[in-house]
Order: structure tokens, then C-alpha cells, then sequence
DNA sequence: TGGCCGGCTCGAATCGTTTCGATAGCCTGA
DNA sequence: TCAGGCTATCGAAACGATTCGAGCCGGCCA
């Protein structure tokens, strides 16, 4: 690898007016400039990295931090950091991941000290989040995907978990379904305190509350038989239960499967409405599930943009950001009027 | 951040004494190191690893090369990522994204130019990949995960396929069947010249051979409905058909419905078998899908061992280590005896 | 013609480590 | 008592860039 003092000897130069040449930073003349430019390609030139980040007390590289006990999440994950890996190598950035965990925080802490990496991003943010305390302390830089209990002063990128459960509450209610069952996560999830767990089950109550409507909750495990045993239980102490709205794409086919065990054909007799269902999915069931999606790709991309921008921003004061990403309803085949409407 | 030199000030030694106690690179006396060490604790010291990269030449980073039009194989992909890194984390290496298209290895050229990575982890490599060139050119040490059509002398970690493909058939023929349908990945796939699609097919074809068994195939699009049209068109051509190979994710409960749909209970008189089939998927269908399996996350951990092996053995010339992962069939529902067999 | 100004370029210091060569002190053996 | 050998420590030179202060040289004006 061709260094810098190499290009200058090439050029005749010294070693500073490549640098100038290069950043711009001072005025060079034509003449230098293209001679210059001339031996960086030669030499196939190429400014190391790891020089310009000792000198300039940067590295460019932000950390990726990802759970690796989170698996329900994963064709999520996999849009939301593609997309942040995208967004902010455009802006000259690179992630760097780092598993861990939920909790350990204590391997989090020597690495951020040893200054490879300027900010961190944090996936699956959990309600009372040692990760955050953790970078907080030392002053690294972040943003959250997802939101702690207390969410000021971070700033954070989040789906819009409000309109998420109003969506998708309002689809019911005017299919009118008036007893709604709420199939939510495993239990194991639940313990860990994950925000977006909690916030969606608050939420759906509301929204239900709001169009009239009664909400029974279960938390089945993962697994089709899970939902089926689940959704039979709960079928058979309310027979008046006409919709099921799902959070637990392992569980999924199992809810589907256990009304039809009831007797009821899906969507006619029962409709079932997935949370966040990965497309996959969502196709893969018979009837395929309709459900309402947030958008990984927005995020990953706004999460990026939020650390570049703070990163670069120096030590200016900025508004700290906090970004909502809206959901979509994607029909499918699993919804549909009452017998009531209809 | 406190400094090699603010903690040899504070233990009132030189600046080499506190590496060497550090490093062990050279011997400190009881004494000295003690307080050395105190003064590391007391001043929260960690060392600066983009200083030690940079006398080091080297980074300790590895680049991860994520293929970013490659979708389909998200699930998969996920935990080969988390496993490879975990794995390098172990060893004191890490991992930083790298995404692009399939073609525009420019970028990454000049990227590896710049010195910050070590080596790099190539995802979904393809027969004939840019990438590898690339990387060869300028002498980057590599992990392929997959094959191109000429594996040597590249390290690479891959499914087995040759057993992938016969524990499906093995699978299917011991139920008596004799003509299978494989409903292969999607045309866009095909065109990208996919190794591990065009193995997965001769190999199919071979081992089909071999067990005295007739192999149609089709290759629908995505959805449900391009797999149910697919094999609704196979089995009117072909009514002999009793099974089906499935590997594409997006179409697979197409395929059983279209199945359905000609008349044909799943599986007592119509079985289907997934390849590569993600869990979520495969529990999704209805009946859910019995499948082959490989281990993605032993290919993230062997590929990240390789990797490191090569960045650490220095010069000495090693053994090209060619791995491959073995696969696994899981049970579901999906396939039954033929019921000549039966 | 001399002094001044301004545009380019240069040398040197610096970022925080690692590591090589040298030195100071001590012990051993003749 | 002194040469010789160890051991523990120190100083200085890298690694490859950025950046500050200074200097050179030509042009312009008086």
C-alpha cells in the first residue's frame, strides 16, 4: 500500500501539500494539484483510515449494537440494518456490529472506551435498558430503536406503535368485530421488559376501548401448537370472540388453525389480523393473514441519518430528534365483515 | 479518555514500561506492574485501538459483504451474521458491514484500499463473483460462504449440498415416490447465477437418478399464487406427480394449496418437502412443512473461525480449509407414504 | 528599485501505541 | 575487586495521516 509520503516523492512535493491537495483545506496550485493526482494513480493511492482516525480523533464507525437472544425480531432486523448500513456508508460512515446478550453491559463499556467506535446505534431497545446507561455514562453518542420507559433526553427512531394499534383496531371495529382477541408474545418476551411489547398492549386496550370494543389477551408460546391451544381455550370460554389480532409470527398459523378447529371459517366466521407479520409469513398461511406493518427500511434509514447528523454536528446543540414511523395495512385474506355487518 | 502516558505519569514510570506490562511483551517487575495497574484503574484507562492498529498494521476488523438484493435468504442470513460475529468477537476481531448491490465492486475496492479492514467474509456468493477478484487483486484474505464455480484456492464454508439434496430424496423415495416436482427459486435468482441454486438443481437431478425417481421442475415466481398456478399446471400435465421439493420460501404454501386444489390431500396423497425452509415458514403452512435444514449458524461460526485462523497465522502458509455444514431433516407434517407404499 | 502583500509550499509537531536499542544496577564467579 | 551477564526500565523512532506556523517568490505600487 502506497502511503502519502509516497505520492509527495512521486510528485515532488512534500507530504503536507498531498494532504492539502486532497482535503482542499488549502489552496494548491493547478500545476501541483495534477501532478499529485497523477502519482495517486500510479500508486493506487489510497488515505488509510486508521491514520486519519488517530489524527482527527475519529473513526467514522458507528456500532451496531444487536441482542442476540431476540430472534422472534429477525426478518425485521435484517431490513433495519441494511438500510442503516446503506444510509450512512453514503454519508461515510461504517457499522460495526456488536452482539451481546441482553445482559452484560460490562464488555459494552471497555469496548466503547477503547475509541473505535464514535456513536452507537441500539436495536430492540428494552424499557429499563442497561446498554443505554451504559453509553450515557461515557458520553458515546447514540440513538435508540425503540424507546426506553423514560424516553427524554434520547433521541430515537420508533415505529408509531399508536397509530400501529389504532390501524389495526379500526379495521376490526369496522368489520364489525366488537370481542376481539389479543394474541401477544410469548411470556419469555414479556419478563424482559421490551417497551414495544408493553406500549402495543396499553395501546390496543385503548384503541379498543375507544371503538367500542372488548379485548381478551393470551400470550401463548411460540409455535402453532401454542396458538392453537391458546386461541381453542379462549374460544371456548367466549364464543362471542369474532377477531383475533396477533403479535407472535411463530404462533401465528396456530390461531388461524385453532378457530378452523372451532368451527369457523377464516375470514368468514373469524378474522385474523397479524402485528407486524414479516410478509413471509403473512403469505405463508392459509388464508393468507392480512396485518399491519411498520417500516424497517424508514427506520433503519432514519436511525442513520439521526447519528450521522449528531456526529457531525460537533458540539453544536441540536434538537434531539424523536421520529415515529407510520404503519401500513396490508389486506390479505384473513379479515372480514361480521355476519352481523354483512 | 486517559492515555498510556497519563497512566505512566501516574505510576511514575516511562511511557514503554506501561505497554510492556500491558503486553507482557517484555518483563515488568512485580512491583512496577502493581502499580501500573492501579493507576489504570484509578484513571478508567482502556487503550486506544485505532493508535494500536495503526502501529500494528493491522485493524482486527473484518469486513462482513452483504449482497443487499438478496432478500430471499433473510432469515438465514440473520443468524449466520449473529453467530459470525459472536464468534470474532471471541477471538478479539469484529465485524463491519459492508452492503452493496450485487455488481459495483469499485467501491469496494477502493474501500479495502483504505486499510481498515483485515479481511472480509463474503454472504451469497455467486459463480462467477466480482468480489472475489476484487479482493484478490489487492491480496485481502477472504472467507466465502459459498462457492464460485472454481472453489480453489479459496477457504470457503457451504452447505452440503450433495447431502442436502440427497436426504431429500432419500426422504422422498422411501415413501415410494417416483415422480417429484422441484419448485426451484424464482427466475431472478437463476439469472444472477446463484451457485448454490444451480448446484442445488444438477445435484437434485443426480440424486434423483440415483433413487429411481422422475424430476419435474418449474420456477415460479414469488407469492403464493405464481406456486399454487405452478404446480397446478405441473400436476395437470403430469397427474402422476405425488410430490414436490420446495425451495423457495415465498411460494412454498402456494404450492400446497395449488395441491389442494387439484384435489389431492397434503400429505396423504400429495407430500411436499422444503429445502432450506426457514422455521417461521415451514411452522406457518398448513399442514406444516417437513424440511431440510442446514445450519446457518455453524456456517457463521466456522466461516468467522477461518477467517480469524488466516488473520492470525501471519505469513505461514496454511491448508486452504474448505468446510462443509451438514443438514438436518426436521419432521413436520407434510409427507407421508405414497399410498402404493402404504 | 525597494518594500509589501498574498498565494503556495514546506517542515515539524501531533494523535496513542509498539518495539528496538541502550543503560543502570545488581549479582556471580574468578 | 572487577569483568561479565541478567533483569528491569527508559528514550526514541516508527505507523500514516492532519494542521499550524513560517518561508519563498513573484507581482504590484510608490
Amino acid at each position: 500500500m502506497a502511503t502519502m509520503a509516497d505520492v509527495a516523492r512521486r510528485a515532488g512535493v512534500s507530504l503536507s501539500t498531498v494532504s492539502y491537495a486532497l482535503s482542499g483545506s488549502r489552496p494548491v496550485s493547478d500545476a501541483t494539484r495534477a501532478r499529485i493526482f497523477e502519482a495517486m494513480e500510479e500508486l493506487d493511492y489510497a488515505p488509510n483510515l486508521v491514520a486519519r482516525s488517530l489524527k482527527g480523533r475519529r473513526t467514522r464507525i458507528v456500532a451496531l449494537l444487536l441482542p442476540t437472544d431476540d430472534s422472534d425480531a429477525d426478518p425485521f432486523m435484517t431490513d433495519v440494518i441494511t438500510a442503516a448500513a446503506e444510509t450512512a456508508r453514503q454519508s461515510g460512515y461504517h457499522l460495526l456490529l456488536w452482539t451481546e446478550p441482553f445482559e452484560s453491559s460490562t464488555d459494552l463499556q471497555t469496548f466503547v472506551r477503547q475509541g473505535l467506535v464514535d456513536g452507537a446505534l441500539l436495536l430492540s431497545v428494552q424499557l429499563e435498558d442497561e446498554r443505554v446507561a451504559v453509553l450515557q455514562r461515557d458520553a458515546i453518542p447514540m440513538v435508540l430503536i425503540g424507546r426506553t420507559a423514560e424516553p427524554d433526553p434520547f433521541t430515537f427512531v420508533d415505529t408509531d406503535t399508536e397509530q400501529l394499534t389504532d390501524t389495526a383496531m379500526s379495521h376490526l371495529a369496522e368489520l364489525g368485530h366488537r370481542a376481539v382477541a389479543y394474541v401477544g408474545p410469548p411470556p419469555s418476551e414479556l419478563e424482559r421488559r421490551y417497551g414495544f411489547v408493553e406500549r402495543i398492549q396499553t395501546e390496543l386496550e385503548t384503541s379498543a376501548g375507544r371503538h367500542g370494543v372488548e379485548l381478551l389477551t393470551c400470550h401463548p408460546e411460540r409455535g402453532p401448537a401454542a396458538g392453537r391451544e391458546a386461541i381453542g381455550a379462549l374460544l371456548f370460554d367466549r364464543p362471542d370472540v369474532t377477531a383475533a389480532v396477533v403479535m407472535n409470527d411463530p404462533a401465528l398459523a396456530g390461531v388461524i388453525q385453532g378457530a378452523q378447529a372451532e368451527g369457523r371459517r377464516v375470514p368468514e366466521d373469524f378474522s385474523v389480523l397479524g402485528l407486524l407479520t414479516s410478509a413471509l409469513v403473512a403469505d405463508a398461511t392459509t388464508p393468507a393473514t392480512t396485518a399491519v406493518v411498520g417500516s424497517p427500511t424508514s427506520i433503519g434509514r432514519l436511525a442513520a441519518e439521526a447519528i450521522v447528523e449528531v456526529l457531525e454536528g460537533g458540539g453544536a446543540a441540536m434538537p434531539v430528534r424523536q421520529e415515529l414511523v407510520g404503519c401500513e395495512l396490508v389486506v390479505r385474506s384473513s379479515t372480514a365483515a361480521t355476519a352481523a355487518t354483512a
